[in-house]
DNA sequence: TTGTATGCGTTATCAG
DNA sequence: CTGATAACGCATACAA
């Protein structure tokens, strides 16, 4: 039912060939005479031609596009990057579709098959998977990959925040103000920023309560509650979903504990309970990103072995900063 | 350098239809001997063949794959609205690629292309476009096409908030409270929910104040510092984003106007000041629009003049509640 | 300057 | 039961 070239050169009496050159444009183009270019220009124009992209892309092996696979959509830092991703991809003439893979093992493995498979020039992609082999077992080996926010070892073209700097930088603010023991709120020990930033923490404090669960809202509320027997001078959580959904539930702010976590709470200032965050550098993140992956789509097989180290930024409300005082 | 159906039957001794047979599954596969089939199927697994899914959905013209087009991915709304839906649609067999417009139109219509063009079975879209003819001008005539959280006219398979309801319950609560003199932070006009939601709430209240910018955070910033001569009752923000932005900036939390919104407000009940938002049922937008659309996949051509209405509920936090005993 | 022929990897038709 | 062969829509080497 679409138009194809087919179509217009019958329209035209040319061929399929020169209505193709024509509406390549540039070099090609030009060597078409001028009459019969506009004669097929305008009869492109009039019946409505658009390109079928899967035969276009089936002809030539490239597709002008990008695919983005983040582990889960619904956590508003990824939108972030998703869209700062897009943005920047798009100024460099490559078109984004994203994936979300739900930090579901089994969706992560079909979209990572499925991308490729659906035609995309590179892909940038928030891991689930731990391993090299687990990863690339679905992938096409020459394909330009970058990895994203969770490093893998033996992937070489990665960017993320150097976690122990994000970390370490909380833990300090934490310890200035006197923290001593904390109680513990951790995403997904499977997920390398959670249980990196697990990991530091329980060695910079005495961890006296600890709660896991999914990177959600939900298990930040669920940790609370366990965790009302004990009185920790500071809860911290490895992200800013986790924490989000335990200030949602704390309800007693007469001597709330301390909540740290990672990345951005929105609101912060306002928030009638101490609040400190570690901020990792999203637009950075997005640009180096692109910018890497921009590199290996031109050919050059980058080999940089340490991942790109990005800085953070911590940031403290005013009850926090109150508090210090005393 | 990927393995074709071509390579599995050169190493098979079988021809090209025979492996396609096999590996199609069902009716086709059982009509190959159970010999040839074996030595098919171990090759293809041991060859590691993939598909490809350009030259399947080219010759098909199925893609099994949906299209969602959304306005702006950044804002965790949309973003949990796509993850619901993505989840949705992978349990009926479909995938999804997503598309962001970032709110520019220019964007919205080179998506609006590039993604049929693509391959898609289905789109969905939460539209810039304003008129039935700028959306459709982009895209194919059969492609089965469900609008989301924004109606246009003469489009009828829409799924959307009833946005007079949605309002209204709003602007109750406020009246209720004693509001009568608002000041108002608008998204763009051109968007149909802010501007409805713009309209019933002028109409309902004496507008002394008035911003409109981007629907992003820093607009309801701004909107707050234009404020600081007026003051309202009450300060309404037509989404959540500008809601969260206005009350980031709020410093002085003595005698803070009341803030109404629509949708979540995260850690709504632990703000200092009164906040009212009316949410509008995300999980439920998203099951409708894929139940739409896979009526449309089916074939059916759903006539339904009216975009299907869904319920709304309002909130108020703690600090709303107790101003409203005095 | 333009047309013909070939192939990209699949599926589908038609013989045998 | 299986193998040629023809599309799908496009780009391009090769002719003319």
């Amino acid at each position: 039912m679409p138009v194809t070239l087919q179509d217009i050169a019958a329209e035209t009496q040319t061929s399929v060939s020169t209505v193709s050159r024509v509406l390549a444009g540039g070099d090609l183009a030009r060597r078409i005479s001028h009459a019969t270019r506009q004669r097929v220009i305008e009869a492109a124009k009039r019946m409505g031609y658009r390109p079928n992209l899967l035969a276009r892309s089936l002809r030539t092996r490239r597709t002008h596009t990008i695919g983005l696979l983040v582990s889960d959509i619904a956590n508003p830092w990824f939108g972030q990057l998703a869209s700062l991703i897009e943005q920047s991809l798009r100024r460099h003439g490559y078109s984004l579709i994203l994936g979300n893979s739900g930090e579901d093992p089994q969706v992560e493995a079909t979209y990572l098959r499925l991308m490729p498979q659906r035609g995309i020039d590179g892909l940038i992609v928030v891991p689930l998977a731990r391993s090299k082999r687990t990863l690339m077992e679905h992938l096409p080996a020459k394909l330009p990959l970058v990895v994203l926010d969770r490093p893998i070892p033996g992937i070489p073209n990665c960017i993320a925040t150097n976690q122990d700097q994000l970390v370490n930088q909380l833990c300090d603010t934490l310890h200035n103000a006197g923290v001593r023991r904390v109680a513990l709120v951790r995403g997904p020990s499977h997920i390398v920023t959670h249980r990196r930033r697990a990991e530091i923490v329980s060695e910079r404090f005495e961890v006296v309560a600890e709660y896991e669960g999914p990177a959600q809202k939900q298990t930040g509320r669920q940790a609370l509650i366990r965790f009302n027997a004990v009185q920790p001078d500071a809860i911290v959580c490895t992200n800013n979903f986790l924490g989000q959904g335990l200030i949602d539930a704390i309800d007693q702010i007469d001597s709330p504990p301390i909540v740290a976590c990672f990345d951005e709470i929105p609101m912060i200032h306002l928030l009638p309970i101490p609040v400190v965050c570690s901020n990792q550098d999203v637009p950075m993140l997005a640009e180096a990103c692109v910018a890497r992956l921009l590199l290996l789509l031109e050919g050059q097989q980058v080999r940089e072995p340490a991942p790109m180290v990005l800085p953070a930024r911590v940031i403290t409300n005013r009850a926090f900063n109150e508090r210090l005082k005393d």
